[in-house]
RNA sequence: GCGGGCGUGAUGGAAUGGUAGACAUACCAGACUUAAAAUCUGUUGGGCGUAUGCCCGUGUGGGUUCGACUCCCACCGCCCGCACCA
């Protein structure tokens, strides 16, 4: 299918000049018509094609493909709009270019909505799919729509069961038990999404953490890469490096062991992970996780710590949560003693703030100096030991920990490396020095990132291809098997995963034994669907997961936009991908960092429209289903201030609206303009009436000087202010496009709209300069654009011509307005020769008025002369 | 709680450490019109003022600099992420 295939139905007149006297002779601005005319064009000359052209280099530029919600949104059109603006951008400078789009179709919402309505997810996500398809066509986006695919397509999740053998076969990929949220009335896995307070969403009923055995990425097996690679990802932002690096939480530290005094089962001694191995002889006590091997001998024997453990795996498993859930503690009644001083024993409490799977899941507590740990020593009465003070104020901790940077000195009270004034981190190194010369603790380093678990008890997922059988264990189905398809004949009137209950898709044949054998049911997280999809777009119909070729040509990305949301898992998971399908011989090794430039866009937001159901549980409305703070039956909402657009707090808008109304460019003008694309735009409907008030002055201006256009394109300005303006505006729009600035592009367009419309040059030198305002458009409004160019007389495709380059000689000007401050206040300004010397520019300074006032008879402190820029006189 | 970011007129925002407020919206005034809409022109950060003049002003408080919206420190507010939402 292709561009236009089929034309959007828009309104036939302009909202704006809707008075019926308007003159029928005199024509108008008629989007719908330009826009449907256009993109017919883009689509019979194939445009927008991708094709591997040896004679021009290529540019691959991706927008985050979408979740088929059903409805387009604002957030969607920026996000899109930015990305054809460089895709148009670059196709103009000569690039060949690949656009594609598709669908990140499976996931939870689909399994809803077929809980809610008993529809299939199948269905439900076409519709959705064709829907936004639609509305995707009428915005005249470039895109390439003969590479689109689903990732509910069999033959893209073929391709990632044959990924996921793959690296079964490489050892990428494992399993082993991890929690799970659990809803005991329910019966089912609930996404941390679906815990609120603790509770289940729809029962309402306490979470509680269940464990399962799940398959796992050997992601931090690459903690080490993944985060040394960031040092050449020069072209993302660096917020998004940081947020990755301390994602995956690189920290050097000391392992060691704490000896039991007595035995207990057989446990003989507690292994600890801590950074700050300095800080050992402030220890206070000992915590272990509820999940530690320890506590669960413990809880067989204990009813009361059993409980305690108990009420700790209750509420959900995100770590926000768990964060900020009252601190919690029980006195095992254990003790260890201190590995410097065998008379000191310290106690073993169980703590649920602590984690079992990052260090070693027990740590000692330093009460002195964190935080977290003072406020559990002040709650359960252990002693604080100050083990350092402030060079110059030895006041003992009371409620607030020390915590000084680990790079500042501080004095120590007996250390054991016998240090008196050093600094944290000289500290840590002399004790894990101290620590390996005794032999009783080891340096390590320690990694946050934990392993990615990819299974899901879900339907509308990919299937995850492997077999239990009772005589082979796990086996990977055979590739000639894949895909293994999802079963169309599946119910949705009970919780969990249906395919549990499937009464015949379950059951299977061993491929390695041939005997009866039970295909597992979890499906992937949709996080991996979305992390090779940028590969398969170079060749989405290849029978491999990439054709090797395709991928060498087209990888890596060079633009990559998305939301901000996204920078730390999808774009980690992406990074993991791309190394591990090189590793299996799916990408060349030079895309093992698969985009090149990264750019986030910031979030589109609107108000949250809320009321209560009868339980008092939350209710979301649509915007336009409010007016004035009212639903349609008189009902007031509260109205909670503006946040990210999503489809779950039902805050969106619909350009669907925004394009019958005003047509496609209005809406990519608008939401181009005013704000910088990194930052949150509130979307307002005030903007739409200014944007298309501006396309149509630009059509009009294209009317008045399109009378006289005679055959081909037109010529070049020859009035001089004019033709600088134009100069300029090339260089300044540039410059916009290219550093990620569309919004002072845009402003920049305003004023060269501007400077046509009051212009007295010759008319053949407006409708010139017009026809160079319409190339500089053409990425942002590619209709309006086409429909100027060819109202100027224009030849061609505008979609295939080159960006205009501006005369060098033009952008210099011959004289500068140099700014005189006065002790750093502008007092006057001068009026010289660019390339006046410096010495001249002094003189003529010192002459100034406004400076020998200043003066008053005096000489200047200081004279500081920055050529083109600024005079400072400092008095 | 932890990690990251943002904060400038009535509003969205502009500004390689160098004239703060470009461009746009809104408001006000004028032109055109019987009138309105549309369109066009002009004004608009606050204060004093006859002024081509002065004072104040980029969340708050400090600091660096000849010069700070921009760099550094602390604080306040808002936003994003926190591994099963996508």
């Amino acid at each position: 299918m292709t561009a236009a295939s089929k034309p959007p139905t828009l309104l036939t007149s302009a909202p704006l000049s809707s008075d019926p006297r308007t003159p029928t002779h005199m024509s108008r601005y008629d989007a719908a018509t330009i826009e449907a005319k256009w993109q017919a064009a883009w689509a019979t000359a194939e445009v927008f094609s991708a094709r591997r052209d040896s004679t021009r280099p290529k540019y691959y530029v991706l927008e985050m493909f979408p979740y088929p919600s059903g409805n387009l949104h604002m957030g969607h059109v920026r996000n899109y709009a930015m990305g054809d603006v460089i895709a148009r951008y670059k196709a103009a400078q000569g690039f060949s270019v690949l656009h594609p789009m598709g669908w990140d179709a499976f996931g939870l919402p689909a399994e809803n909505a077929a809980l809610e309505r008993g529809m299939h997810p199948g269905p439900w996500t076409r519709a959705n799919m064709a829907a936004m398809k639609e509305q995707f066509l009428s915005l005249g986006f470039s895109l390439d729509w003969t590479r689109e695919f689903a990732t509910c397509d069999p033959e893209y999740y073929g391709q990632q069961q044959a990924l996921f053998i793959d690296f079964l076969e490489k050892g990428l990929v494992y399993r082993k038990n991890a929690v799970v949220n659990w809803d005991p009335v329910d019966m089912t896995v609930l996404a941390n999404e679906q815990v609120e307070d603790g509770r289940g969403w729809r029962s309402g009923a306490l979470v509680e953490r269940r464990d399962l055995t799940q398959w796992f990425f050997r992601i931090s097996d690459h903690s080490d890469a993944l985060l040394s690679g960031l040092d050449g990802l020069t072209e993302w932002p660096e917020k998004v490096r940081t947020m990755q690096a301390n994602w995956i939480g690189k920290s050097r530290g000391l392992q060691f062991g704490f000896a039991l005094t007595a035995p207990y089962d057989e446990f003989s001694a507690l292994d600890v992970y801590t950074t700050r191995p300095d800080t050992i002889n402030g220890a206070s006590f000992l915590g272990i996780s509820p999940d530690h091997p320890l506590a669960k001998a413990l809880e067989a024997n204990r009813p009361d710590i059993a409980e305690f453990c108990a009420e700790c795996r209750r509420g959900g498993t995100s770590e926000a949560e768990r964060e900020t859930a009252e601190k919690k503690g029980f006195d095992t009644g254990l003790t260890v003693r201190h590995p410097l001083n065998p008379d000191w024993t310290l106690p073993v409490w169980i703590a649920n703030f602590i984690l079992m799977d990052y260090g070693t899941g027990a740590i000692f507590g330093v009460p002195a100096h964190d935080q977290r740990d003072l406020d559990f020593a002040r709650k359960y009465d252990l002693p604080v030991i100050d083990t350092f003070f402030a060079p110059d104020d030895a006041t003992p901790v009371a409620d607030i920990a020390f915590t000084p940077p680990k790079t500042e000195p501080v004095s120590w009270v007996n250390h054991p490396t016998g240090l008196e004034l050093a600094s944290g981190e000289a500290a840590i190194d002399a004790t894990i020095a101290l620590a390996e010369a005794g032999g009783w603790g080891k340096g390590v380093t320690q990694y946050r990132l934990r392993d990615w678990g990819l299974s899901r008890q879900r339907y509308w997922g990919c299937p995850i291809p492997v077999i239990h059988c009772e005589r082979c264990g796990v086996v990977p189905e055979a590739k000639e098997n894949l895909p293994v398809k999802l079963p169309e004949d599946v119910t949705f009137d009970l919780p969990g995963n249906p395919l549990d209950r499937h009464p015949t898709w379950r059951n299977t044949t061993c491929p390695t034994c041939g005997g009866e054998a039970l295909r597992e049911t979890d499906t992937m997280d949709t996080f991996v669907d979305s992390s090779w999809y940028f590969a398969r777009f170079t060749s989405p119909g290849a029978a491999t997961p990439t054709d090797p070729a395709e991928a060498a040509y087209w990888m890596n990305v060079d633009q990559y936009i998305g939301g901000v949301e996204h920078a730390i898992l999808h774009l980690l998971y992406s990074r993991f991908f791309a190394r591990a399908m090189a590793i299996c011989g799916h990408l060349p090794d030079t895309a093992a960092e698969p985009f090149r430039a990264l750019f986030t866009q910031g979030m589109v937001t609107h108000e949250i429209y809320r009321t209560r159901d009868t339980a008092g549980r939350p209710v979301y409305h649509l915007p336009e289903h409010v007016t004035d703070g009212r639903l349609a039956d008189g009902t007031a909402v509260e109205v909670i201030p503006s946040a990210k657009m999503s489809k779950s707090k039902k805050n969106v808008v619909d350009p669907v609206h925004i394009v019958e109304t005003y047509g496609a460019d209005t809406a990519r003008w608008f939401m181009l303009s005013d704000s910088p694309p990194e930052r949150d735009v509130e979307w307002t409907s005030a903007g739409a009436d200014s944007a298309f008030k501006h396309l149509n002055r630009v059509w009009r201006l294209a009317e008045d000087l399109g009378q006289s256009a005679s055959d081909g394109a037109p010529q070049g300005v020859n009035d001089d202010a004019l033709a600088r303006a134009v100069a300029r505006a090339i260089a300044d729009v540039t410059a916009g496009i290219e550093g990620f600035a569309f919004n002072t592009s845009v402003a920049k367009l305003y004023g060269l709209t501007n400077v046509i419309a009051k212009s007295k040059a010759p008319e053949a030198d407006r409708a010139a300069a017009l026809a160079i305002l319409a190339r500089l458009m053409a990425p942002m409004t590619p209709h309006l654009a086409e429909e100027v160019w060819s109202m100027l007389g224009g030849t061609g495709l505008l979609a295939q011509t080159p960006w205009p380059v501006a005369d060098p000689a033009l952008l210099v000007d011959d004289t500068v307005t140099l700014p005189i401050q006065i002790n750093g206040k502008r007092r006057s300004e001068l009026v010289v020769a660019a390339d006046l010397p410096k010495a001249e520019i002094e003189a003529l300074a010192l002459a100034d008025p406004a400076v020998i006032k200043a003066l008053d008879g005096g000489t200047p402190k200081k004279l500081i002369v920055v050529p083109g820029r600024i005079v400072n006189v400092v008095v």
